[in-house]
DNA sequence: GCCTGTACCGAGACTGGATCTCAGCAAAAG
DNA sequence: CTTTTGCTGAGATCCAGTCTCGGTACAGGC
């Protein structure tokens, strides 16, 4: 079973899947393909109607399985959009946080420097001890920002 | 109609919604009544069931239209908790972070003093118009580090 | 190359949260 | 009191995500 499709870079997905000991199926490949595709934030129901229109033959319930492992390895992201929609984005396995343009979708990651240190105020001062935290930040990206607002 | 409930401080939830021009009734200060009985966060579904325990006879449309309301007035907060449920949290209509208790599901506000810093830098470095942003804390409260994990 | 155990897969039923529709009702204004 | 308009309940509907299960194909051993 072969799927044809384009050259966009699964390689950091896939080398996750073969490093944890997962199978390389054709199928996962195939979803590894659809998410490199892609720019900025994916739901599941992108990847499952981008599948569908393409004839995959990928099920439903396998696309579902395929973003799971991949989030469990953290090469992709679950996001809790504002707007209460789930969104994926693929990224690097190291701690990080998204931001997030609100016009067009696109994502970026951005490292916490001096967050730790208002966590560990936070903590200090609710008496909490904080075991994680998430970060999010929305606003116009620069490729945005160049354009005249549509 | 009369609702019979407790005694629950629903004032800032009703203030909201007279300062906004909403109008006043019955259904809408029940709804407040059951949300600041809670402690912690809750769920819609929470609502509905105690609603539909109580025989209060409001319908689950109206539930998820008041939270809604009270969500745009910024008394109510919705959360995504790390296990992808929706949870709303009652809470000042300032911009403000939520600490989550990870074992009892309680929350407090807490201020990000020292954000700005961060998020700042990160604008910076992205070159993104940073608009919004949210920061979500997870770990243990007080109480539940007084008591030896169950 | 072939066999075998097991991980993986697709299809479709199922679950449960959230939304929509619409006729009836009740709050605020005059 | 009457009118206007916003609000409500019931239930249908929608849709994301999960589960089940028979069948498939991968990887490792020979």
């Amino acid at each position: 079973m072969q799927y044809h499709l384009g050259m966009a870079d699964t390689q950091p997905l896939v080398a996750a899947l073969d490093q944890a000991g997962y199978r390389l199926t054709e199928t996962r490949r195939a979803v590894a393909e659809l998410i490199a595709e892609r720019e900025g934030h994916f739901t599941a129901a992108d990847l499952v109607g981008e599948a569908r229109d393409r004839r995959l033959g990928i099920g439903r319930a396998t696309i579902f399985r395929a973003l799971d492992l991949f989030a469990d390895l953290n090469v992709l992201e679950r996001l809790d959009l504002p707007t209460g929609e789930h969104a994926y984005v693929p990224c690097e396995p190291a701690h990080h946080h998204h931001v997030v343009c609100s016009r067009c979708g696109r994502t970026t990651e951005a490292q916490d420097h001096g967050l730790q240190v208002v966590v560990d105020d936070i903590a200090r001062r609710t008496g909490f001890a904080i075991e994680t935290h998430r970060l999010e930040l929305y606003g116009i990206c620069p490729a945005c920002r160049a354009t005249p607002a549509r």
